[in-house]
DNA sequence: CACCACTGTCGAAGCGCTTCGACCACCCGC
DNA sequence: GCGGGTGGTCGAAGCGCTTCGACAGTGGTG
């Protein structure tokens, strides 16, 4: 390696080593100007010889541009950690295919945090997710100096970019599907209580498109919140035969209840697929780790984080302003479903 | 609010408004020199009226400080998710609470990426989580320009700050609770296998400290890897039960596997703590949630995730270079222990 | 009452990079 | 052979902040 340990390599020394000009070893790294090749191989060369890595701060002063974007990620209970980690995932490794890095900011930091790092021009941008329907965030987002994207719709999402996977479809597609295997009495659980209650627009979203699509099949149908541990799903599966003993179609979304739900259903003497169908909105993982496994409409966290990592370059690099996005949802079907 | 949105308030606006030079509005921000409370009040209520944020890029650049620190988060299967959230929770706060954001990396930017941030001074120190025994970014660590801190310890920790729990006096501490209460059999369940093939240190340190305790207090035990699914995790309890009937004490050390232990336990014909004392080692929101709840030794992933970052803000600040910091495990009794 | 040591403030010199305008060949077409 | 491109390079002016040295006041001291 070098034998000097320089405190610093610079620009300037590069320029030096190379036998060029400050600007010309700048256009080599931003292509901004043509250089011919042999300028370029040398500075190149002297670049990978010094070790040469341009100072970030310098670099965002000058240029007005951080490369870095802003993840906001929520800090409560109720979301599902593995598609939480994946979106996560999904978000800095895309950032990175862009060539930039990704600051994390947690939700209790509020809308403060998210004028402190835009106006500090520490990131280019910001992505949010688990939006609420009354998200305090979203007013703030609309003024900010700087574009973002949400993870999850508010109830109005004008002047905003948002992508979610389409769960009024999600909902409206697994009551579709039950239907055209005859069923007639379907149940919907949901996520806890709370949920609903802060205003988490999938929940309710899922929840509309399951009643609207009830509705037009002219089937019956309830929708119900459920709570995430053992105990609480079986009493709220007996809770709904006692209530709605016909009930042979089951959605489930909550990812954390479904495993039970499949679990507990034969101890409630309904075999799973022959007297009950379940079909559950949840990640693919957990749909294919039960047993029997579930038919499922998934939820595609890597490609929400990378559409949200596009959609907020895109904003960056020009003026057309891409329009909500909203993903098909996609159902599987496994084992957990058949005809009534 | 005010009422142009000018694209950038700068220091130099605040110094106008407020009457002063802009080296005076920067030692009000920073403090490093006698302002008079007047001049103060002054400058302060100019920032605020100006809504005036110090841009990061430029504070970098001048300070040499970016007040960025970055946390290497693991990216792979065997790693607890709530532990993991728990720890980047912990850190970011803590990074917060002093003046810091964080950037996230994933471990698969490898060494380079540790160089790269490092290098472009885009951060000033580095937390690295879920080091292993042969982790190819130690030898990085120790040539980075920066500090860092390791959340785990490699083989050889020398010249690095490194902080973790206890883990070989974490499986010592089980096995003596469980000889003070009688038991003369034991076995340790660890994590899967894989995790002690590609040598993950917290795995291996447990089951050394198992061990040398077991053969401190003369009694027999045996130490497994196991597998997280609960068809596994019945198959190795049967096989142990076939291979050591007389075993009556169990340490647990795999988050995913405990509460499928004692699930499965009174299916084997073994109540516990009646007939078998459970021990795990996980965290305490883990352990009080099986049926009975778990005796267990803590891990706690908030106090790692804040201490790391107090080393890292130490190392910052001055050379009185912190040792490796080694949390003292401690056993809550819960009810899955019991005198033989 | 002259002197000194502070206090509080200012001006200016960078920090390392990007970018703009200028400039110097060349090469082309007529 | 001359004007006008154009490809390739350079120099210098910032970007917005921190920090250093300088310098007025002020008040205490001998």
């Amino acid at each position: 390696m070098t034998a000097k340990r320089p405190d610093l390599v610079t620009i300037a020394d590069v320029a030096r080593h190379a036998g060029v000009a400050v600007s010309t070893v700048s256009y080599v790294l931003s292509a901004k100007r043509a250089i011919s090749a042999a300028t370029r191989e040398r500075v190149l060369a002297s670049i990978a010889t010094l070790g040469f890595q341009p100072n970030a701060g310098a670099r965002a002063l000058a240029s007005r541009r951080a490369n870095v974007i802003a993840l906001v990620l929520p800090l409560r209970s109720g979301m599902h950690l593995p598609i939480l980690m994946q979106l996560m995932t999904a978000v800095v490794t895309g950032a990175r295919r862009h060539d930039h890095d990704v600051l994390i900011m947690t939700a209790d930091e509020g809308p403060d945090g998210l004028r402190r790092v835009a106006d500090s021009s520490m990131v280019d941008g910001v992505v949010v997710m688990d939006v609420e329907l009354a998200d305090p965030r979203v007013p703030v987002l609309r003024e900010l100096r700087r574009p973002s994207v949400l993870i999850g719709f508010p109830a109005d999402p004008t002047g905003l970019t948002c992508v979610d996977l389409d769960f009024h479809r999600a909902g409206a597609r697994c009551v579709e599907e039950l239907v055209a295997l005859g069923h007639r009495t379907l149940a919907l659980l949901g996520a806890p209580g709370v949920v609903y209650t802060r205003g988490t627009g999938f929940a309710q979203r899922t929840r509309a498109g399951f009643l609207a699509a009830v509705e037009q099949a002219g089937v019956s149908g309830v929708a119900w919140p459920c709570e995430e541990d053992q105990a609480a799903v079986g009493a709220t599966l007996r809770d709904l035969f006692r209530r709605h003993p016909q009930t042979t179609g089951i959605v489930v979304h909550n990812e954390a209840a479904a495993d039970h739900v499949i679990r507990l259903l034969p101890s409630l003497r309904r075999q799973v697929p022959r007297d009950v169908s379940v079909i559950a909105i949840c990640p693919d993982e957990v749909a294919e780790r039960t047993r029997p496994a579930l038919s499922s409409v998934s939820i595609p966290a890597d490609e929400i984080g990378k559409q949200a990592v596009s959609l907020l370059m895109a904003k960056l690099a020009g003026p057309p302003p891409p329009a909500a996005t909203l993903l098909t949802p996609v159902l599987t079907v496994r084992s957990s479903t058949g005809r009534r």
